[in-house]
DNA sequence: TTTGCAGTTAACAATTTGATAATACAAAAC
DNA sequence: GTTTTGTATTATCAAATTGTTAACTGCAAA
């Protein structure tokens, strides 16, 4: 989701090549990752498989247009936190206000000039990462994000990377339970590929070094993390 | 500061009376507590006063202009979590730039219809509040979609992800009769094709689990959920 | 080169869950 | 009162999921 020092991805989905291009090196410029698609089903495919935190979405578009894909990437709970701003001509009141009660965070009317829109963009992740940095602490269990050093009644526990991101994913929102899915997302990524087993044996190996019973499994779901 | 269930507080400040009743009367009647402000320093105080959830901002104000009081709130931690939005008639470039690098979280250029205010407003709540739509509660029944934990009166109870899957769906519209077919396409999907004693089963597990006589058959016909 | 560690996979055991069949039961229809 | 239809219950077996150990790979430090 947002693990801290991670670059944030965004996805953009418009059918003029024009704008895709401009916004691309806009964004790329400011040090985000970028993926593009031309239509609505290539958007919906590309969310998928990219995992973006952010998709900017044209309304009008060949196929499925914005305001039908937002409306099936909300209906995924994968895609509940992912931000989404409609980025659009269509300038009437109407379509705005559906548009943002589709469940868009923001809503955008061309021609818009790229450093707004950039400012924009910037500033709704400056709200979002708020949220989800820094240090955790869960009653004796303390998680420096930062630092990458956990720390349990006061000893510090050395663990892994893979480990240690495993651990702040499950922490970071405790009784959550994190799909298998969400987990292989957030820890490794898209691009690799990895199987199942792999994360029941980091799981094991962070119990075995927390010596805590705080990672509870729910079969046939997930994993949750409660102290 | 934001605590769910409770009514979000928004401060308003703008010189032009007329644009501060309209904005007013138009959140209000969406259900939110609105205080009001003529000017900068006003602003500063009211904030300090009401403690709002968002700060909708005129630019161009007697006294202090709106980004200065952005900056101010924003240098003070106990103002680090509210929203803030730039509402103004100045629409050139350099400055809405400007204002979101202040730390604003929007940025609405006049003149703009209520509804499509109300509807930013809207948003930006929704992606903070970050709503508890995860979870059912019907009387002392508790469903945490997210958590996948059932709680009744207190006490958790555990059920395997079918029979979790179930009651979920059943609880989530109760009295609402489904067909045996409902059922099957959104717990077992379309995929799979299993006999109809199966559902019999897992609801008699369910039933037995949560010993609540909460799941009424209608014979012929399908279950539906009443507490 | 050797050693140690992180990350991954393989293989198998242990456990949980899901599905079915057989039977029992209840209510409506005949 | 018997038959029919539909549901509840139980036991049982099959399938899926997870835990655990051990081994393999690549990399970097000693």
């Amino acid at each position: 989701m947002n693990v801290p020092g991670t670059v944030k991805k965004i996805l953009i989905a418009d059918d003029e090549p024009d704008i895709l291009e401009i916004i691309q090196y806009n964004l790329q410029n400011e040090g985000y990752e970028v993926a593009t698609a031309k239509n609505g089903n290539e958007a919906l495919d590309e969310a998928k498989r990219f995992n973006p935190d952010l998709i900017i979405l044209d309304i009008m578009m060949p196929g499925k247009n914005g305001i039908e894909v937002c409306n099936i990437l909300r209906l995924q709970p994968a895609f509940n936190d992912t931000l989404i701003i409609f980025l659009t001509a269509l300038s009437d009141e109407g379509t705005e206000v559906k548009g943002l009660e589709t469940g868009a965070d923001d809503y955008i009317t061309k021609p818009v000039s790229p450093k707004v829109l950039v400012s924009k963009v910037n500033a709704l992740f400056r709200r979002i990462i708020k949220e989800d940095t820094g240090t955790l602490q869960i009653g004796d269990l303390i998680i420096d994000r930062e630092k990458y050093i956990v720390t349990y009644q006061g000893t510090d526990i050395i663990l892994a990377r893979k480990e240690f991101e495993l651990l702040a994913l499950l922490a970071g929102k405790p009784g959550k339970v994190f799909l298998r899915n969400e987990i292989l997302n957030q820890v490794w990524g898209t691009e690799v590929i990895v199987g199942d087993r792999t994360i029941d044996v980091h799981i094991r190996k962070v119990r075995q070094k927390l010596n805590l019973d705080c990672i509870t499994t729910v079969k046939g779901v997930g994993y949750k993390f409660d102290l």
